[in-house]
Formats: structure tokens, C-alpha cells, sequence
DNA sequence: CTTGATATTGACAATCATTTTCAACTACAT
DNA sequence: ATGTAGTTGAAAATGATTGTCAATATCAAG
């Protein structure tokens, strides 16, 4: 967590900005939930203890933490971003229950793989990709 | 082509909705393109040539066309809707070009499969899923 | 062919997520 | 301490999509 503090004021610092107060507001608390929050979920959370910062502030500065390489977009097809947690977190996909909304993260290097293989077969130079399998959890069926 | 308007009709009064010219001419040009259309795109095509068709219908048709099985909603993270058509296509995932735009289809039987396990290993029941692969394509490197 | 119940349309307003604008404010190098 | 340049919150603007509603069209039944 200190980690990506100093992460994130590097970044700020290398990119000629500044390292605000609300800036590190939203960075922490963000840093402090292990979910997949949208914009409006993490103003939520900053409301809860700092009433003054605005949500155009908490989208810019996830924006900047993407930049930083601390967060990815995730994009369940619900019309909205949402961001996860990227700092000492392994690249994943996910399968994404249809009925509750619960995410499982998942790993299989052999699709990797051959996703990389596949790219390549058409001459593409890969920055990364997305894969969600949508379906009906054990529990919700 | 005929077979996809018989099969829009039919689901149309299968579900107790009726058959309008601005239905017909909005499945038509879908039809006719063989892009990822946005409902925007759609709307754009449709004006050419019938000024009287409302952005609203050109929407909600395309809701309709999904739901009669004839097309499928992809999302290259561009916060809107894109569709391809369904019928007479195999499943297939795509190669984005970051720079230009441009689409591949490809698919790997292997990567599908070994989803499929990862998904049932979790004790999830598939709906669908989605692979999209984002880079940059041989032309723009 | 007329009718009538019901679905549909287009124009417009509303909504939701996100971005922009802008004047007041703050960080931070000097 | 100070000036420059980046930053902020509020509010307005944007872009995609959806809801509202009065006028209109479909289509089954008579």
C-alpha cells in the first residue's frame, strides 16, 4: 500500500502534476477495497469521510491511476467502467454471474497461450485483452 | 436474408408485436451491413434513405433483432453498443486494432474449449462469453 | 371493408456515465 | 514569500440510451 503511494507520486511527479491532498484520498480508499468499483461506487466510499471532494475529481483521478499502472479497466457490459486493483496482482479474466453479479477471478495459462499465439498469426502486436465468461453461478443455480 | 426476415416476423408475432415498415427497413440495412455497427451508425445508414425513422426506433429495433436471435451485442470498450449479425455466423472473438479501428474474427477451438473447463470447473453453467483481444494490427504498426 | 383494441411511432425530455468549462484555489520550485 | 502552472468543485455539456405521450398504424374480428 505504501508501495503504491510512492507509485502514484513518482507518477505524478514524472508527468509534471501534482500530488494533492484529494489525489490521495481517492488513491487510498480505493486502495482499501478489493472490489471491482465503478466511479459512482468509489465517490460513494469517499463521501463517507470527506464530503468536499466532487466526482469529477474521483474520475479524473482514476484516470491517473490507471496511468500509473495501479488500476485496470474491467468492463462487465453494464454501460460503465469499473477498476480493479493492479499493483502485485497477476493478469486474470473473469467469470461474471449473470444472476448476482459476484465475479470469480480466474487463470488459465495455457488460453493465455494460445491468445498470444493467435494474435501473432495476424501479424497483431497485442497490448492486452478481456476475456469474460458470463453464466450462472454454483450457488444462484 | 429472407430467412432472417422470416425470423424476425415470426418472432415478432410470436411475441405479440407487430410488423412495421420502419422494423423491415431497420432489419434491412442492419442486414446489409457487414460491420460492428453502433446504434449511431445504424441510425447514420437508415437516414439515407428514409429521413423518417426516429434515433429512438433505430434503438429499440436493434433490441428486437437481438432478442429474435439475429444479432449479438459486442462492446469494444468504446462506451456503446456495437452489433454483428448472429445468424448464419459462427461464435467467434476479436482482434481490435487500437490505432485504425479495424476488426479480425478469429477463432481457436482449443481456447473455447479449455474456457468451457474453466468455467465448469468453477461450477458455472456458461451463457456466453466474450474475448476481445486489443493491439495493434500489422498496417498500423 | 370497417372497426376497435393495442402496439408503435417520432419528437422531446429524462437519465446515466463521463467530460468540459471556468473562476477560485493550491502545490511547489525558485 | 511568491508566481506560475496545475487542480478543484460546481455546474453545464456531452454522448448513448431510455422513457413519455399524443398521434398513428397494425391486424384480428365482425
Amino acid at each position: 500500500m505504501n508501495k503504491e503511494r510512492e507509485i502514484f507520486i513518482r507518477f505524478l511527479e514524472k508527468s509534471g502534476l501534482k500530488a494533492t491532498a484529494q489525489r490521495a484520498t481517492v488513491l487510498d480508499i480505493f486502495l482499501k477495497t478489493e472490489k471491482h468499483v465503478s466511479a459512482d461506487d468509489l465517490f460513494s466510499l469517499v463521501k463517507k469521510t470527506n464530503t468536499e471532494i466532487g466526482h469529477a475529481t474521483v474520475h479524473r483521478t482514476l484516470k491517473l491511476i490507471k496511468a500509473a499502472g495501479l488500476a485496470r479497466e474491467v468492463d462487465f457490459g453494464e454501460g460503465k467502467k469499473r477498476y480493479e486493483h493492479l499493483f502485485g496482482h497477476k493478469h486474470h479474466d473473469h467469470l461474471v454471474c449473470l444472476k448476482c453479479g459476484k465475479t470469480i477471478e480466474v487463470l488459465d495459462p495455457k488460453i493465455e497461450k494460445l491468445q498470444a499465439n493467435l494474435a501473432s498469426g495476424h501479424g497483431f502486436k497485442v497490448s492486452h485483452h478481456r476475456l469474460e465468461i458470463l453464466g450462472i453461478c454454483k450457488s444462484c443455480q
